[in-house]
DNA sequence: TTTTTTCTACTGGTTTTCCGGTATATTGGT
DNA sequence: ACCAATATACCGGAAAACCAGTAGAAAAAA
C-alpha cells in the first residue's frame, strides 16, 4: 500500500530555486510540495494555522535570518523536520543551525535524489546532511576546544579601537581611563587570542569574526 | 507573425536552479531553453560545435571561474549574449564580469518577468541589469578614484607576514634581507593604505581583500 | 636605451608596544 | 552576603615599531 506523501513547505526568496525544488520533487510521489513562502513572517503565520511534515528552509531570507527562524518554527510546531538550505557552506552558520534544531542540511547543488533522501530521512526522525556539510561537521569536531574565547564588553570595545589604529593613549583618552588600564586590556586580548602583537591580534579577531 | 524563440543555454552547477530556470522560462514562448551544462568545460566544448542566442551563466562553477568563462565564450562565439547570474551581489565580481563582456547581470532572486526581459533585451543587443545590480554599478561609479592602491609583490608578501604576527626581524630573516628594508616596506604599506600602525594596516588590508 | 618602478639599505631619534609582575575597586550573579 | 568575573591601575625594563629623510642597485617598462 502506498503511503501518504510527505507534505513539504519550501521557504526561499529565489523564485528560480522554488520552481526548481518543485520540479525536482514533482517526479517523486513520496513527497508533495504543499506550498512555499518567500520570507519568514509569512511562513510563521502560515504555521500558526496549518502545518506540514518537512520544511526546506533557506538560510538567507529577506526579513528573518534562517538561523533565527528554526527555533521560531519549532516553537509553533515542535515536530516539523527542518532541512537547512544554502548556497555556500559556512561552518559557523551550519553549526548554529544544528544547535537550533535542524534535522538536515543541504547545499543548493544537491541532486533530486539527495533531496528526496534527506526529506524522507528527516521525516522518519533521522538526521541527513549532504556530503560537503558532513565534512564541515567533522572538521568542527576535530578542532573542538578551539572555541573562540569570550571577550568582555570592554575588551571588545578596546579591540575595535585598536583596529581603528588608535594608540593606547588615544584609547585611554576616549574611554576616560588610564593608559595603563588600556594596556592591560590589550594584553589580555592578546593572551586570550594567543598572539603576540596588535597586528595579528586584529587578523585573528577578523578571522573569528569578533570585529 | 510569431518570432522564432530565443535559444537559451543555462550554465549552473545547481540542479534546482537549472530546473527552476527551465520552469520559469517554459511559460514564455519567446524563449526556449536549448540545453544546460553544470560546468565550464562541457559548455565550451558544446559551443565549439553548436551555438545559442543567449547564455545564462552562473559565476560559481566547479571547474572554471565564471569571470574567466566570459572571454572564453566570446572567443568562440562573439555574438552570443551572456547574462551573469549569482546569488549575492559582490561589486568586484560584477565589475569584472562587465569588463569581460557580459551584457546583463541578475541576482538569483530575479522573477520570471525579469528573466525574460533580460534575455530579450540582451538578445536585441542591449544591456540589462537587475535593480540591485544597478545600485552596485552606481555605487562603484560614485566612489571612483577610491581605487585600492597597488601593492608590489614584495609588499604583499611582507603584508601577509606582518599579519601572521611576525616582527620586522623575523621577516628579515625569512626573506634574507635587512630588517631596515623590511621596515621600509612596512612604512610604504602604511603610507599606501593611509594608516599609522600595523594593527589598522591589517584591518584595512582585510577590508580591501588584500590578504 | 632611457626612464620609472621596485627593492634594497642606511642614520638617528622618538614613541609605542610588549612583558613580567602585582593589586584594588566594582559589578553581577547566586 | 559572598564569590567570581570584570575593570581598573601601577612599576620597570626590554623590544619593537614608527618617523623623516636619503640613496644606490636591480628589474621592469617605455
Amino acid at each position: 500500500m502506498q503511503h501518504k506523501p510527505i507534505q513539504i513547505l519550501i521557504v526561499d526568496d529565489h523564485p528560480m530555486v522554488i520552481e526548481g525544488l518543485k520540479t525536482l520533487l514533482s517526479d517523486d510521489d513520496r513527497v508533495a510540495v504543499k506550498c512555499h513562502f518567500m520570507n519568514g513572517t509569512d511562513t510563521l503565520s502560515f504555521l500558526e494555522k496549518d502545518t506540514v511534515d518537512v520544511i526546506l528552509l533557506d538560510v538567507n531570507l529577506p526579513d528573518i535570518n534562517g538561523v533565527e527562524m528554526v527555533p521560531k518554527i519549532l516553537d509553533i510546531r515542535a515536530n516539523i523536520g527542518i532541512i537547512g538550505l544554502s548556497t555556500y557552506s559556512e561552518p559557523s552558520i551550519i553549526n548554529q543551525m544544528i544547535k537550533n534544531g535542524v534535522k538536515g542540511y543541504l547545499l543548493k547543488n544537491a541532486t533530486a535524489d539527495e533531496l528526496v533522501n534527506a526529506i524522507s530521512q528527516v521525516h522518519q526522525g533521522n538526521f541527513y546532511f549532504g556530503s560537503e556539510v558532513q565534512k564541515i561537521l567533522v572538521d568542527s569536531v576535530a578542532q573542538e576546544g578551539n572555541e573562540l574565547p569570550k571577550l568582555t564588553r570592554r575588551e571588545k570595545h578596546v579591540l575595535t579601537l585598536i583596529a581603528d589604529g588608535k594608540t593606547t593613549n588615544n584609547i585611554a583618552e576616549e574611554l576616560f581611563i588610564s593608559p595603563l588600564t588600556v594596556e592591560t586590556h590589550r594584553r589580555n586580548l592578546m593572551q586570550k587570542l594567543e598572539v603576540s602583537n596588535a597586528a595579528s591580534l586584529i587578523k585573528v579577531a577578523v578571522e573569528k569574526k569578533l570585529i
